[in-house]
DNA sequence: CGGGAATGGATACAGTCGTATCCTATCAAG
DNA sequence: CTTGATAGGATACGACTGTATCCATTCCCG
């Protein structure tokens, strides 16, 4: 056995297993045995690249958060050159789960948002990437306005508010399966319709 | 001590412990012995009156929902005669967290919801009333839809999903402490305008 | 080439979990 | 007054939890 290695690697490798587990059977089934029989190592290896639990748990919102950055990005260079009604829709249709793996990472984000609710230290880990999501979308939006896009009676901030727990909410009713992921995404080329007006692109 | 024991009465008091540990330290916190400690009993009583730590876990789910369902009908006996617009204030209204037992519900009842897309049963028992509500309201907007009272080319399902996603969605971030409760209630009432018209009361 | 750090296997510990069992009060009915 | 069901206190069980410790490798560096 080596003695070096990729400490980073590892911990990815822990980190993944965890999500798998959270995303699958829910937060409650992650224990630190359960993690290392999914990543195939043996408990003390997860004792050993991380020094808590509750530190493994951070990495794993940590890794939700990058991977739905990463997603975003995706989305907006495939579309390429991005109008500002483009820019809403390659976010809140990265928000809706669209493939097994986001939907499966909608499920473990799901998981962690909930412990956050009772858990200080996972909600100051959580609450960046929404933040900075609703501030993102809200300079967009008032740049638009003051390019003439939208309505100038729309309030921008109000507007991005109101898109984003409508996406939310759309996950959430996907996720339970009361909804298709079709029909979620109707409602909001719908809504973006009401507001750019129906014949943006 | 008396033979005779008000059994519903017992269950009523267990479930509501029950409650109480879940909407404060989360899904996770709720244990049989914490149980009987928030209420005050031993652990045999709990035991005594649910079979299972599963059984007890679906009456507090039911409770949740009847405790919804009462509040609705609260809010809409208050409002007096309702119009079509004040059908959905009320109830949309009712789903946002107004208050400390309303706050506190909806923490359970996001603590449940998460819980239901890993555990099969509960998603039985928690879709029924998010159901009804979608349908009960649809029924309601299709009235009002051939009464005039919103434009013939809206699709009421369709508003009616979006309308209770995006209560959904706001109730997440009003709960996570990003937005207040006067900030949804304006998003949702700006959501209102838009379907019924600004001169709807 | 030998020693010390890096890596990880094996095992132990004290708690907590859901559930089961044993046993004792209490009270309604015969 | 006695009997038997009801109600609940006390305790035990095996499984699982997070964490700590002991010990054997392996490999880099002097």
């Amino acid at each position: 056995m080596p003695r070096q290695v990729d400490h980073d690697a590892r911990r990815r490798q822990l980190t993944e297993a965890l999500l798998r587990i959270a995303s699958t059977r829910g937060l409650r089934a992650v224990s630190m045995r359960e993690i290392a029989a999914e990543a195939g190592v043996s408990l003390r290896v997860v004792q050993y690249y991380f020094t808590n639990k509750q530190a493994l748990l951070e990495s794993g919102l940590t890794e939700l958060g990058a991977r739905m950055d990463h997603r975003v990005k995706q989305r907006a260079a495939a579309a390429g050159e991005l109008t500002p009604r483009g820019v809403f829709a390659a976010v809140l249709g990265t928000i809706l789960p669209f493939d097994e793996q986001s939907t499966l990472d909608s499920m473990a984000w799901t998981a962690y948002y909930t412990a956050a609710l009772t858990d200080p230290a996972l909600a100051a880990v959580g609450l960046t990437l929404p933040n900075a999501l609703e501030n993102f979308l809200t300079a967009r939006l008032t740049a638009a306005q003051q390019a003439g896009d939208i309505a100038p009676d729309r309030d921008p901030r109000t507007e991005v508010a109101g898109l984003l727990a409508l996406a939310n909410g759309l996950t959430s009713s996907v996720l339970s399966g009361q909804r298709s992921h079709e029909a979620a995404t109707k409602i909001i080329d719908y809504h973006l319709d009401r507001l750019f007006g129906p014949d943006a692109v």
